[in-house]
DNA sequence: AGCACGCCGACT
DNA sequence: GTCGGCGTGCTC
């Protein structure tokens, strides 16, 4: 009798074994097929994932699969490897990761219909608008890149904004398409970067594109998802979601803005999409490219470290593709010795007045939404605290509320305080509306937009934005990262930023490296075409090492810096880490069961050696929406001892007997400690 | 993770 | 007398 293994979304590490449905025999081109199937008292749907041959009489009572869905082509081999190693890797049950990565629609019984067909691909690729003329850096990395052959390698692309490297993937992509094989080009949140798309769509007009991203119907999605495993799709554009996509003949991966941190699944399977990229690079042998301006400090460590296996190659761009364009000119202003008018220097409002004057635009950048972080009463110090979390109310005068940005709490912002009765009740800090405000106040004239989440809430929202700036129909930007990425602005010859100097000392010591990466994509936006840009920081630690790599755009020499504080301090890259977090209702539930899980480190056998496992401790934000939570760390210099460590571990920690209510998850190579 | 089964308190 | 609380254990 056959047994056929299927993978089911259930977090157990094993699959589930069925029998062919009744009158049917299975054949190995239903490996891969979705099959629906009797769970405990309900339908579910799994991927058939092993079809094996068993003597009847040794058989224990299986129940037949209801039914294999041959309406799509099974799943392929490769994606099998993916997925069972990202379950390997983050330590996440096998079934899990395979339908999750599945579009949602095929989780279902019914997918949708495939409607008429969308911008038919001719399989012969045709090439749209003419490529610019490269420079000879671009030719020469280029040549360096298509000389190195089709097998697997990877390269750090390092150049800054404006320097061309989507032009470089452009020219892979032409070439990889000519050979007759796919292209998956990984970004970060598709939302703020539709250029991208619109670039390719240019440039190859008539070649199968498909892009994957959240924001697209459930349907739109699937079809998607189809197109690029049926090959019809030749060009995949997503974000990390898509490197699960089934793609047969990939020939090349892209990975832009390599080091953004929103290539990290943060909730559900917390994986990598850049490293997984790279896996996937490495089993079907092809080329990768990293890209960024600001490459990730593992990535740079990979391509650059003398005293290390250099895994990775680099590539540098390190002047202005576009026509004469140079680098901004970054200075600091030192806002000890000047005095601010609500926040902002002399130097920053004349430098604004003087774009007002020539018709140019300005963008004011702060990462800090709302009107003031903090309500407090001047008389007993009572301060808008969050009830369910450890975090303070935002003020958001625009609609008068006060809002909790971390679980959606808000109320109305109170006239008097309410502990006392005083009416001295004052916005503390400047979030973009204030600066928004202040500015409306020094310029009445001025046209000003305020770009942020809360006004900018949709793609269709931002690009309308993105339009009037286009458009010249705004004279000052004030916003957030948000600003950061995405469209070139022609006119914007002038970047303020403010409130900068708070990552410089963050707990979280990962702050800086974003920090500058954020500064330098923002420096970025100034001066793109002919007209040269400035940079001004407002910053009261103007010899601060980071602006002063900064004001020299001088990434390699900051990256290196910050490395070998990292060697000395023993942290990652040089060390591997993962946490083990726990949430509950009280934080002492969740500490004591981190602390048992620590315990059982000791029941790991010998793996636990060379991995350091630190105590328990509150989480930064220890309470969010009501829940407390705490977190544990493990670290060593050895992938392979961590990796081991945690294979046992893992087990162990599950024969512990949990309050009800309380959440564990394991998370490798954390963003955030 | 769901979902059933199961064994103890306050209600028509 | 039952409706429902959530503790425990299983799902091929």
């Amino acid at each position: 009798m056959q047994i056929i293994q299927v993978a089911l979304d259930i977090p157990l590490d094993h699959f589930f074994d069925y029998r062919a449905p009744d009158g049917e025999i299975l054949t190995q081109d239903d490996l891969g097929r979705r099959a629906r199937v009797p769970f405990g008292t309900k339908m579910r749907i799994g991927v058939i994932a092993g079809i094996s041959e068993k003597e009847d009489s040794l058989c224990d009572p299986l129940r037949p699969i209801d039914m294999v869905l041959r309406d799509l082509a099974s799943l392929p081999s490769d994606w099998f490897g993916l997925c069972a190693f990202c379950a390997g890797y983050y330590h996440a049950p096998l079934g899990e990761v395979m339908l999750s990565t599945l579009p949602a629609a095929l989780r279902r019984s019914t997918p949708p219909k495939s409607r008429r067909e969308r911008n038919i691909p001719s399989k012969a690729p045709a090439f749209g608008a003419a490529p610019p003329e490269l420079t000879l850096e671009q030719r020469d990395i280029l040549e360096k890149i298509t000389g190195a052959g089709s097998g697997f390698k990877t390269w750090l692309l390092h150049g800054v904004t404006g320097s061309g490297k989507t032009e470089i993937y452009l020219r892979l992509i032409e070439r990889v398409l000519s050979e007759g094989r796919q292209t998956l080009l990984l970004t970060p949140e598709i939302n703020l970067t539709p250029q991208l798309e619109s670039r390719i769509r240019e440039r190859f007009p008539d070649v199968g594109f498909a892009c994957l991203h959240s924001e697209l119907s459930e349907a739109a999605r699937a079809r998607n998802w189809c197109a690029a495993m049926s090959g019809q799709a030749r060009v995949v554009l997503g974000t990390r979601l898509a490197v699960f996509t089934p793609l047969p003949e990939l020939g090349l991966i892209v990975v832009d803005e390599e080091h953004d941190a929103s290539f990290k699944q943060q909730d559900g399977v917390r994986y990598s999409a850049r490293d997984l990229a790279v896996f996937r690079a490495s089993e079907r042998k092809i080329p990768i490219v990293l890209g960024s301006a600001t490459p990730s400090l593992e990535s740079w460590a990979n391509a650059t470290d003398a005293s290390a296996p250099r895994r990775y190659a680099l590539l540098s761009l390190r002047a202005r593709a576009a026509e004469k364009a140079r680098l901004p000119l970054v200075q600091r202003i030192d806002t000890r010795k000047e005095k601010l008018r609500d926040g902002l220097s002399g130097a920053l409002l004349a430098g604004i007045e003087k774009r007002l004057e020539n018709g140019e635009q300005s963008l004011i950048f702060l990462n800090r939404r709302g009107y003031a972080p903090v309500l407090v009463c001047a008389y007993c110090g009572w301060v808008s605290h969050c009830e369910r979390c450890s975090a303070n109310l935002v003020v958001h005068l625009a609609d008068r509320r006060l809002r909790c940005h971390h679980c959606g709490f808000e109320q109305g912002v109170p006239r008097a305080c309410p502990v006392c009765g005083n009416q001295d009740v004052q916005p503390l800090g400047r979030g973009t509306q204030r600066v928004e405000a202040a500015l409306a106040e020094c310029f009445p004239q001025a046209r000003i937009l305020r770009i942020d989440r809360d006004s900018a809430r949709s793609r269709k929202q931002w690009e309308a934005f993105s339009e009037r700036i286009i458009a010249r129909d705004a004279d000052i930007l004030v916003g957030t990262q948000m600003l950061a990425k995405g469209h070139d602005f022609p006119g914007l010859t002038l970047v303020g930023v403010l409130g900068a100097d708070a990552a410089l000392f963050s707990a979280d010591w990962r702050a800086p490296e974003r920090l500058f990466a954020q500064l330098m994509q923002v420096a970025g936006r100034a001066g793109r075409a002919n007209l040269p840009g400035e940079v001004l920081i407002q910053t009261q630690f103007p010899d601060d090492p980071l602006y002063a790599a900064l004001a020299r755009q001088d990434f390699p020499s900051f990256a290196d810096h910050l490395l070998e504080e990292r060697r000395q301090a023993g942290f990652p890259p040089y060390a591997y880490q993962a946490l083990l977090r726990a949430e509950a209702s009280l934080m002492a539930d969740a500490l004591a069961f981190l602390s048992a899980a620590k315990e059982r480190v000791a029941l790991c056998e010998n793996a636990a050696e060379n991995v350091f496992v630190y105590d328990p401790i509150p989480m930064r934000l220890a309470r969010r929406a009501n829940r407390d939570r705490a977190q544990l760390l493990v670290e060593s210099p050895s992938r392979r001892a961590l990796q081991s460590l945690l294979r046992l571990w893992r087990v162990a920690i599950g024969t512990i007997k949990v309050s009800r209510g309380l959440r564990w998850h394991l998370e490798v190579d954390p963003q955030e400690v």
